[in-house]
DNA sequence: TTGTATGCGTTATCAG
DNA sequence: CTGATAACGCATACAA
């Protein structure tokens, strides 16, 4: 590492103060252009970069922008911090974050630590938050957007869809494709699953077709496998169901590979829609019906009007509904023919 | 937020100075137990919280550790990002992650970032960094864990196993199980896919099975459609393949489908096998073989192995090999009878 | 065991 | 356009 690299000492090779090279480096245009070289000279010369602590003490603030996400693991969420680092690409600004866990009270502490760096901008994925820890967020004194869901009352900006909708789209979709006796599998209830699960619910009440015995879900983690465990309860107790609607990706996938087992044909006997649209989706077979949500667009956008407010440029409008598309594939063709 | 609560304001309120605030909150055993009551309840009555950025330009270091991985939408590494955080739980540090793109020179780049904040350690994956990342390693004035895999001359520590000896066993599984004509696909042919080839190709040119032939990669990412498209590309020219080692597991999902879609039975007419052994595996129909690596731990332990030498405790050996295990399964239960 | 003086590297403020 | 001075909040070294 060798010794760091101060301003002074860039100072003194350049024959200026101290303070000439910060202005130089964060405001080019305020010093005069040969001053400006020689200060660029003595700091490619010496390899001096700032000090991301010095200058967070000085100027009270960070260029840190705070993620608050419930999951690492969970694909969904890594697209959006995919579309987060396409956000901030060449800017000054980096990316911490916080993983919530699904738990709000860690959720709440995590925002405190953050707030304790006084970070450029706040990202956080939904809109359940405690009470507390919406305070903490209305009195941020940077911006924040709510990503991953809309819904009414802000805290900032929002940046996400309606997983109701996306739901009520899906489940109308299977309607439309002939299915009379769909299901719901749903793992991991939480706040967004249940507005999914309302969706399904509504639209399959508006149609007459609603059974609420023919949900089957569970508070554990979603998975592949747990997606087999639901269709098989589920088809335990209603055999005759006709198709299921998905929590997410995962749950489809393993009740695919669950009706396999089962001899069930798909999608003639039983229709299988998921939530997310992952890859994997359009790749297996047959091909898995589901909804896409434009995940690397929300982090990408959330990014970029953190940035905007920033840099005092127009963020456009505070909230944004990205929407989400029903992606119908082979797996919810419709029930064969003299089913 | 309010005002921001400072060691002074602590100070004033438990009737002491500011660095015997300071000291009780880092070293509570150096001041005395009533001090310490007063202190704790100033603490807790102002809600006070260290201000990082001050205390890493006091002591000149940080309590972040660097991560540096290629990808953070891969499962693989998420994985392993959940076992450092289980490492650091409930400890003062901190995570900060970079990611690499699998380029080294991003990789050159993000470790001058880290290093310039004092990172309290710092985590990479693999063992392949450039020359000049390699001197800043060595150079670094922290704890330094390579990991995902093992292999001659680390930095300091590492912890992870031998792609080349995990490959190798894969391979030896489905000659054991009694496949003849094995294949390889692989994507994204970075440094560790090219070790698991060659671990494939030592054992399959061993047992006299190696056909040169008989592989498909792209430089491509790895998807599951991808599994799909190599497994027909390799099938198109050797359609007597009778197994094939997949680099992946997504790949291995990916041929699994193809053969549903060109009617080839597995286990029968095709084994497959995959790597890293993702839920999914054995949640398929039929389940599928592959390599457990172990990931979680790897994340913990590097984390444990950091804070130990931080913290003075004995961090065990430097080189910790994880292993794998083939976790055999329907997919490769071997060729059917009279093929 | 506790306190005093001082410095970490940068920037805000106000002068020149 | 450039510079001197002070301050950000905390921790080290030393003294009491």
């Amino acid at each position: 590492m060798g010794r760091r690299v101060t301003l002074a000492e860039v100072a003194a090779r350049a024959g200026v103060s101290p303070i000439t090279v910060s202005r130089a480096l964060r405001r080019p245009d305020t010093v005069q252009p040969e001053t400006r070289a020689r200060i660029d000279a003595a700091v490619a010369a010496l390899g001096y970069v700032p000090d991301p602590a010095a200058r967070a003490l000085a100027t009270g603030r960070s260029d840190v922008i705070g993620v608050l996400i419930p999951s690492a693991t969970n694909a969904v969420f890594t697209d959006v911090l995919s579309g987060l680092y396409e956000g901030i690409a060449e800017s000054r600004f980096d990316v911490q974050y916080g993983i919530t866990r699904y738990d709000p009270a860690t959720e709440e502490n995590l925002l405190g630590v953050f707030l304790r760096q006084r970070p450029a901008g706040l990202i956080v994925a939904g809109i359940d938050q405690t009470p507390a820890a919406r305070r903490l967020l209305d009195r941020a004194a940077c911006p924040v957007v709510q990503i991953m869901e809309t819904g009414p009352d802000p805290v900032d900006m929002m940046v996400g869809f309606s997983h109701h909708d996306a739901a009520a789209e899906a489940t109308r979709h299977l309607i439309a494709r002939g299915y009379r006796r769909p299901g719901f599998l749903g793992a991991r209830m939480d706040p967004r699953t249940r507005r999914r699960f309302a969706g399904f619910r509504a639209v399959a009440e508006a149609a007459g077709l609603y059974d609420p015995d023919r949900s089957e879900t569970t508070e554990t983690p979603s998975s592949v496998g747990r997606g087999g465990e639901l269709l098989r309860a589920l088809l335990a107790r209603h055999p005759d169901t006709d198709a299921v609607f998905c929590n997410n990706d995962d749950l489809a996938m393993g009740a695919l590979f669950e009706a396999m087992r089962l001899g069930i044909a798909v999608p003639g006997r039983l229709g299988i829609c998921g939530f997310n649209d992952l890859e994997m989706m359009r790749a297996a077979e047959p091909p898995l019906t589901s909804v896409r949500t434009n995940r690397f667009e929300m982090g990408a956008l959330a990014a970029k009007m953190i940035r905007a407010r920033l840099e005092g440029r127009d963020p456009g409008p505070a909230l944004v509904d990205l929407g989400a598309q029903v992606q119908a594939r082979a797996s919810t063709a419709g029930p064969a023919a003299g089913d």
